[in-house]
DNA sequence: CTAATTTCGAACCATTCCGTACAATAAAGT
DNA sequence: ACTTTATTGTACGGAATGGTTCGAAATTAG
């Protein structure tokens, strides 16, 4: 019975010719770095080839030009950091400890060490001049910009905010908050600037409406 | 007693050779036109001399390298887009329009039709990966921060918000949301939701502290 | 009109870059 | 062992790119 001991007990049935030199997953994992830190029109085919550890002809096969890669690459990142995004957003109790960590998990990520700072789907991506990619972010924004509003949305209903709260406009305001905590970890802001600031937003974005400052005189 | 006229007359000593085929200054503002759709590593010497009108032995005399011409090109534009700004930001009487002004300004600039969207500042050049300039986009940002914190203080003086207003935190959230904004204009948000979602915005950082929203259970 | 000065335009060269072709290699099937 | 299949590494041809050279053109000084 050990005959087919290698389809049934692994998942590992050998193809067939001769075994791949790099791992998959890591390979995008390194190119999403290479993209990162030098933006798309920076990198070079030979930038990639270096940065992921995979043959150039090999590169073209499995993962197509430059353009193809990277709006593959752009997708895995967004999946990835979208989920953990709702996780940080989804995971606490209260409405507070959910921005505050919704906009941490933001800053943490653009300033994390080993990768470049910023944010390849906030920061890199929308400086490149195509279409598709264009319209993968505006959906991947409007996402996740839905997923903050329903967390507002279900902070209403626990009854932290009030119902008149003005929920959408404070939606795309913790979204801009977002991009801009962003963008100055690109141009260099310490973490701990931003963490701090990360908190201040949240506390403004959940104050309460009340009562516009007397635009008098 | 004509023999000096042009060079007292006017300011136009004609130098001596062959005379020059363009403009310095419009060949600058062509240049940020292509830097600002491109972005800096998308554009090659030919894009600019096409795109600046230039001959590419005169440009390489005349502005030097790539790198050369566009920290020339920043300078400009900082120059420019500073006085508007704080022109936007120091000639209404009230705070908030001032505020309001100051963010409109931010979207109309871009969003304006004709141009790329986004800022040359705000949201290419941070991409490039250069120790100069991030040093001057630092010095700039710190530079308008201190002009809004200055707006800030002033209303303080003037009695339109509290003296405990936190003028600090709230002037970085102005230009958090000026990046936000712009940002949002690269991918391509319209004008007419960017200006709504300034005057908002504006509308929140004016909110007078009230107690934050109680953090129970 | 001639000489001197400055800029322009075409062309050029070296380098980088992209995408692919081809033979060598490493495995599985028979 | 031999064939078949799949991947790797080298290496190549053509295109693009960066920066410069050089003669022609345009203008002023004498």
């Amino acid at each position: 019975m050990q005959w087919i001991s290698n389809q049934m007990i692994q998942n590992t049935a050998r193809p067939r010719g001769r075994p791949r030199n790099f791992d998959e997953g890591e390979a995008l994992e390194k190119a999403t770095q290479v993209f990162w830190s030098k933006g798309y029109d920076g990198v070079t085919i030979d930038d990639l080839v270096a940065g992921m550890g995979v043959g150039r002809p090999s590169l073209y096969s499995f993962f197509g030009d430059k353009r193809t890669l990277f709006l593959r690459v752009l997708r895995v990142y967004a999946e990835r950091k979208s989920t953990l995004a709702a996780q940080a957003l989804l995971s606490p109790p209260t409405l507070r400890d959910s921005i505050v960590g919704f906009l941490r998990y933001a800053v943490e990520s653009a300033t994390e060490k080993g990768s470049a700072p910023g944010c390849l789907l906030g920061c890199v991506a929308p400086l490149v001049n195509d279409a598709e990619v264009r319209k993968f972010l505006q959906k991947a924004g409007a996402a996740t910009t839905a997923l903050v509003e329903r967390r507002f949305q279900d902070g209403i209903n626990a009854g932290e905010i009030p119902s008149d709260f003005p929920v959408t406009a404070r939606t795309s305001q913790v979204m801009d908050f977002v991009r801009g905590l962003s963008m100055r970890a690109v141009i260099g802001a310490p973490r701990k600037t931003l963490l701090k600031d990360a908190e201040e937003a949240a506390d403004l974005v959940l104050l309460p409406r009340c009562g516009t400052v007397a635009p008098d005189h």
